[in-house]
RNA sequence: CGGGGCGUAGCUCAGCUUGGUAGAGCGCUUGCUUCGGGAGCAAGAGGUCGCAGGUUCGAAUCCUGUCGCCCCGACCA
């Protein structure tokens, strides 16, 4: 490409919307343009990354046996009122009416798509297993989008639904499709994590994410430094403790006035927080109030306590109207002991002896509380975020947290959608069975991103060869004043197109300093700069991207190619 | 959805408080000089000040409405 012929819109500015690294680079260097919120063009150059990225997800699902289809964006609202999610996917599915009155919606996923072909199609155990898979726009209307490309409203996906007879089968798949998910993110060239997940809305049991770490990651993920476990902390388990120590100390009621959250107690009784117990009053699944009992450094996880079977779901806190009128006390001054509700016990604060809580009375709390003498509990649970220093919960290792963007998910459904909406296959002795889904997502725009947020420096992007727009460079230094120099330059741009490089030739008649700063910026992993300098003793002069310094290497096609090798 | 902020040239912004004929830098065009880290000089092009009402002799500026965009929050006892 020769970039006279090419638009690079690269600016010195700094885009005035764009708050995390990647989006101010990719405005800046060219690579997308805003057209609303959450809406972004893909210029030339950018678009070049975002196939690459693609590619490298097709090989690699084409290599794990799935096979691609092209699915429609629109969807007709039947197919979502079966499964039921017409109504659970609230306002960010985007809906629309055509021109006779039917309700459509701008498709978020295509479970309820893919299950209806695959219906239509698919009646035999013969023709199971399968693995289906599209790359292809989506629209979710995000209550905020924001960070650019990386959590936009539409974007671009790739998504896979595979279908089988057993259970293990769908296992078996499951860990084929992990296997593949880890080619990709390792091709893509970035440091990533494969933790275990929450399934969210979309249903199912087993599931693991695939984060790309960086700080401006939008995910907490609990992973154990020497052990294995690695969890996104919304799904990372606690395991219970070991019970509390005798009491010690007597039940006392003291004087708290105005001191309402437990830090504030905490500091006025001059207690560590780890010492308190709160109280948070949610609503219980047949409608009355259940009290979730926490340590005071802990926090309450809501996906794990709206899976609660005594909890509604999801999670509900109570009005505080109705906590004042129930416990005679403010939200403030809440504790176990004397509860008028059932209490559940995270298990952490059941293993605290001589806690401090609530009094049930505005303005007190209790010192020297203890369970069994003092309070009691229902049941145990784990209802809290698992937090660093943590012990592992497989036993090994030390919980540390990292910040990760969601590259990549993948999910074992089992037969949530296929029973919802009646797809049966017949087996071997001719009966009709339900068959087991399994789905697996790839966010390919927002990766881009991703990449970026971990890959860049001070002067810009820094591309992974893998996906980088070009590979490499070509920089001549005043070729408007020197023949050789032009002649060089176009005689390697020549050679390096027909070796098959992937090859930009600044053609633009640019001073250097602005072309080092644009070749920077955009990320263009390797740079050869050919100057009347380096030509007088037979020399390019050669820097990748990442590397300190640029070195001097033979003016010849085979040494730059054994660079590109290296 | 709640709260806050911002809409003025392609981009980043000033001007608004105290109404009086539209500004800067970057970018762009042309010319000359320059040419190994975003060059200099000169001359240009480019905006119905988001939109709609209102107040006024007069509105980018004041008022109302509306649309758009950005940020924060919606994990709390």
């Amino acid at each position: 490409m020769r970039l006279s012929r090419f638009p690079l819109a690269t600016t010195k500015e700094m885009p005035a919307d764009a708050q995390v690294i990647s989006h101010q680079l990719m405005q800046r260097a060219g690579y997308i343009r805003k057209l609303g919120a959450g809406l972004y063009t893909w210029m030339p150059i950018g678009l070049k990354v975002l196939q690459k990225i693609e590619a490298i997800v097709r090989e690699e699902m084409n290599r794990a046996g799935a096979l691609e289809t092209l699915m429609p964006a629109i969807h007709p609202a039947e197919l979502w009122q079966e499964s039921g999610r017409w109504e659970i996917m609230g306002a960010e599915m985007l809906r629309l009416k055509d021109r006779h009155g039917a309700d459509f919606c701008y498709g978020p996923t295509h479970e309820e798509v893919i299950v209806h072909t695959a219906r239509q199609d698919i009646r035999s155990y013969k023709q199971l297993p399968i693995n289906y898979y599209q790359i292809q726009t989506k629209f979710r209307d995000e209550r905020r989008p924001r960070f650019g490309v990386m959590r936009a409203r539409e974007f671009i996906m790739k998504d896979a639904y595979s279908f089988h007879m057993t259970q293990e089968d769908l296992a078996r798949e499951y860990e084929n499709m992990r296997a593949a998910y880890i080619r990709i993110f390792t091709r893509l060239g970035v440091d990533f994590r494969a933790v275990q997940a929450d399934s969210g809305n979309i249903g199912g049991s087993a599931s693991e994410e695939f984060h790309v770490l960086a700080g401006a990651g939008e995910d907490l993920l609990a992973v154990a430094e020497g052990g294995s476990y690695a969890a996104n902390v919304e799904a990372a388990i606690t395991k219970p403790l070991p019970p509390p120590a005798a009491p010690g100390a007597a039940l006392t009621k003291v004087s708290t006035p105005g001191q309402k959250t437990c830090e504030q107690v905490s500091k006025f009784l001059n207690v560590p927080l780890s010492g308190k117990v709160k109280l948070l009053v949610v609503k219980g699944v047949e409608g009355g109030l259940v009290a979730i009992a926490l340590r005071g450094d802990h926090q309450l996880n809501e996906i794990k306590a709206g899976k609660h079977p005594k909890l509604a779901s999801p999670l509900t806190m109570a009005d505080p109207a109705e906590v004042q009128r129930v416990f005679g006390a403010e939200v403030g001054y809440l504790g176990p002991v004397g509860c008028p509700v059932p209490v559940i016990a995270d298990h952490a604060a059941a293993a605290i002896a001589d806690f401090v809580c609530g009094a049930n009375d505005n303005d007190h709390h209790y010192t020297g509380a203890n369970w069994g003498r003092d309070a009691s509990y229902v049941e145990q649970a784990d209802l809290r975020n698992i937090v660093e220093g943590d012990a592992s919960p497989d036993g090994v290792g030390t919980i540390k947290f990292y910040r990760g963007i969601e590259g990549g998910h993948i999910f074992q459904l089992g037969r949530k959608y296929t029973q919802a909406m009646g797809f049966t296959v017949l087996d071997e002795t001719g009966a009709a069975v339900t068959p087991y889904m399994g789905c697996y997502g790839v966010g390919v725009s927002r990766l881009a991103a991703a990449v970026i947020e971990q890959k860049h420096d001070a002067a810009g992007i820094v591309w992974p060869d893998a996906i980088a727009p070009f590979r490499l460079l070509i920089c001549p230094i005043g070729s408007d004043k020197s023949p050789a120099v032009k002649e060089a330059a176009e005689k390697l741009y020549a050679e390096l197109l027909a070796a098959g490089v992937e090859v930009a030739l600044d053609d633009r008649g640019q001073r250097p300093g602005s072309m080092f700063a644009d070749a920077e910026l955009i990320g263009i992993p390797h740079r050869l700069v050919i100057g009347d300098k380096g030509l007088a003793t037979q020399q390019f002069e050669y820097k990748q991207r990442s590397a300190a310094a640029a070195e001097m290497i033979p003016a010849t096609v085979e040494a730059v190619l054994a660079k590109l090798a290296a």
